[in-house]
DNA sequence: CGCTCGTTTGATATATTTCAAGAATTGTGG
DNA sequence: CCACAATTCTTGAAATATATCAAACGAGCG
């Protein structure tokens, strides 16, 4: 779609375009940004709360996930990113870190010094607006997650977070087409979806045994989506991805489904 | 603060100025904005799921929820707003809302159509900045919420949301400066930290009795703010407030001390 | 091959929910 | 300003989803 497909922050660029329309120009204006590819290993801290990072994260390879902690030393698990997710604009831009930001597993990031990039959003409406796009729509998911973890049960909130993460694996190019597959410890799945990994474990169990998901060492994979999406109670309208000119490659018809009201 | 303390988005200006400079050239710009001032019954919605809404709305007075539902019918209250905040700005600018907007008391707000709004932003980047900032504050605070849900037993719970709200109360200038009242329902209060209605109300009555907080018809009053920031595991630093010019009136070093790590 | 980390399983505990009904408060119309 | 209706609040007893504790099992790794 760009002329620059194999530019770093080619990744950026089309997840940006989820939402806005980008010229030529403005593509050649993103990649023009100052920027340092990074490998992390899996665990590494990227940011931590009280922080003040002086750089954005844009993911290239690997996840990467958000996490804060209560006062009763319990953690929970806020979001989790992957490649093309321009993570950590949120703090940079705040100043001060509210969470923590740690590598899932191993990859690499590109870090973009804040100042150029404020610089270009405000430059560059454009650009500027789907930067904003973005970090709204992390908003939307956030709200999507309280309602999550406030008001669903433990079987449908474990498969809500499955489908959720399947989407926008498909919208992001992870993964193969045909399943999704999530390199997550039952423990990190716990803390993200509010529940003890003991009664994680036995809704998983369950749900594999109902022959809605299959598992095989750290993956999980959606095997039936038509009634994984049902059993999640998941509309996935809060992702915005209405605008996307991405065409589904293969059993999308049952993903566009979902999102119909 | 501003020269025009009494114009209709005065409000507006000072929340903005919680987190940048704002030039007197730049509070007029924002004063020209179109507005339409309107008066709103209790229970009224401004934004229903789903809607495709043209204006942001500023809340001159009274209060206002969001909230979103799940399929088993639960309901989630997502965050609650007071004078001076700019709420649907996320809705308007996604296009779509993603959550219901509504009135829980009476009060007025102004109607701001969204393209102006949007074409100041980026005309002017210190409001466009400030604009941004606000939203990104409540992901911010979305964020603390899924952990207050998540991982918090029903007394922190419950007292966390007190003590947040507290803390914008002041910040925003509502009420008086030597307690705090919120004027809700149980079973809204309930819908907000995800707990049931007959749960809350015997969590309430345990923390009066223990002295932190007091209730009179559906107001509650925090009396002992020290006890109840350390009931809550309130650490403020979420709400970005650092930046703040604001000079807090009578019991305000309790409050800085919350904040402090 | 042994060790560490993650998963699985079982038994028990508990915070919170659910159900139900009465008391109090708020709102409303006359 | 009162009386009635409708919420909202309060209280109790029983049910349940999820947490806790503890131990065995399995897999990846140096």
């Amino acid at each position: 779609m760009s002329q620059n497909p194999e530019h770093v922050l080619a990744p950026m660029v089309q997840k940006l375009c989820l939402w806005t329309e980008l010229s030529e120009a403005d593509r050649e204006e993103i990649y023009e940004l100052p920027h340092q590819v990074r490998k992390i290993d899996a665990g590494q801290y990227l940011v931590w709360d009280g922080d003040k990072p002086q750089n954005a994260c844009l993911l290239l390879s690997g996840f990467a996930y958000r996490h804060k902690s209560a006062g009763n030393g319990g953690r929970q698990i806020l979001s989790i990113h992957m490649k093309g997710d321009l993570v950590d604009l949120q703090n940079s831009l705040l100043g001060t870190a509210d969470h923590n930001l740690q590598m899932l597993t191993s990859g690499e990031v590109a870090l973009i010094p804040i100042q150029p990039l404020r610089e270009l959003a405000f430059r560059n409406p454009s650009i500027g607006m789907a930067m904003w796009y973005e970090t709204l729509v992390e908003g939307s998911i956030f709200r999507e997650w309280v309602l999550n973890v406030g008001r669903r049960d433990a079987r449908t909130r474990i498969s809500h977070l499955l489908c959720e993460f399947a989407l926008r694996m498909e919208v992001a190019n992870v993964g193969g087409p045909t399943n999704y597959e999530l390199p997550i410890t039952q423990e990190q799945l716990a803390d993200a979806v509010a529940l003890t990994p003991v009664h994680v474990n036995r809704t998983l169990m369950k749900l594999e045994q109902d022959g809605l998901i299959t598992r095989t060492k750290r993956m999980i994979t959606i095997i039936d989506w038509k009634a994984m999406v049902k059993v999640a109670d998941f509309q996935p309208r809060y992702l915005h991805l209405d605008r996307q000119e991405y065409r589904p490659p293969a059993r999308s018809e049952e993903m566009q489904q979902a999102g119909a009201r």
